[in-house]
DNA sequence: ATGGCTCCCCTTGGGAGA
């Protein structure tokens, strides 16, 4: 099986690439992150046309997350847990072929420090509560999406310049560690520990063609998907599309 | 160090992204 996570930096926008990925790579679960679109602009004809079942939680002008898959999905929540007031839509969980899958959008965070680096750190926490439950209830988890978080230097193309930004700040590359350490397996990691590979490229100073990325889009795996763990990557060359998300798809693949 | 680019909207400039 195949899950993917893809920022598409607006769903509409981005519809034609979004179609030409799916036909190309066929995954049979994706995530969205940045919708950009409220819940009634999502264009669930043509991800139906395209043969997914799909859900979202929408907003409009920012944030938005989905999970399509090809099989039936059962939607378990939208949100964390721990701030009802919290207008965001970064957060929805489906159980989706016996897996939980959790399609997650963490606040950029920038400015740093202040009342946004805040928020961040805060959702963070909430999303650590809720990750040790998901542990504790010893089935198969998959928490991916756009963590806005480069764990180590290995994932900066320049980290010297990154150390004062909400990206990659000690506080957040703390909190990333923690949650890791609960339990999770970082995919991309567990299969090339040491190799440079990026998941984002700014629009800007042809950052792809320099290959001056960050790697922030990111699969944590449950402890009873560890064995069933066979083949990671990102999807780089979509970057390069017309028309195409700053962020490149991520991809994993997991035995029967 | 700065600004570069691209998305969105009660749009024609501003906020946000990372």
């Amino acid at each position: 099986m195949k899950i993917a996570t893809y920022n598409v930096n607006g769903v509409n926008g981005r519809l034609p690439v979004l179609l030409r990925w799916l036909a190309e790579t066929q995954p049979d679960v994706v995530c969205l992150q940045e919708l950009k679109a409220p819940d009634e602009k999502f264009p669930e004809q043509a991800i139906l046309d395209a043969g997914y079942h799909a859900i979202w939680h929408g907003q409009k002008s920012w944030n938005g997350v989905a999970i399509l898959s090809r099989t039936e999905i059962k939607e378990l929540r939208r949100g964390l847990p721990g701030a009802p007031d919290d207008s965001h839509s970064r957060y929805i969980e489906a159980f989706v072929n016996n897996i939980v899958i959790g399609c997650l959008y963490l606040p950029n965070g920038n400015p740093a420090p202040g009342p946004k680096f805040d928020y961040k750190l805060a959702w963070f926490e909430r999303l650590k509560l809720h990750a040790a439950g998901l542990l504790a209830n010893d089935i198969p988890v998959v928490l991916t999406g756009d963590y806005n978080v480069m764990p180590t230097e290995l994932d900066v193309y320049k980290p010297e310049r990154w150390v004062e930004d909400a990206l990659f700040r000690p506080e957040t590359r703390q909190a990333f560690k923690t949650l890791v350490e609960q339990g999770w397996t970082d995919a991309i990691r567990k299969l090339y520990p040491t190799e440079k590979i990026y998941t984002f490229y700014d629009y800007f100073r042809n950052a792809y063609g320099r290959d001056a990325g960050l790697r922030i889009d990111h699969f944590l795996l449950s402890p009873q998907l560890n064995n069933r763990l066979h083949a990671a990557g990102v999807d780089r060359n979509v970057r390069g599309w017309e028309k195409t998300s700053d962020h490149c798809p991520v991809w994993i693949e997991l035995t029967p």
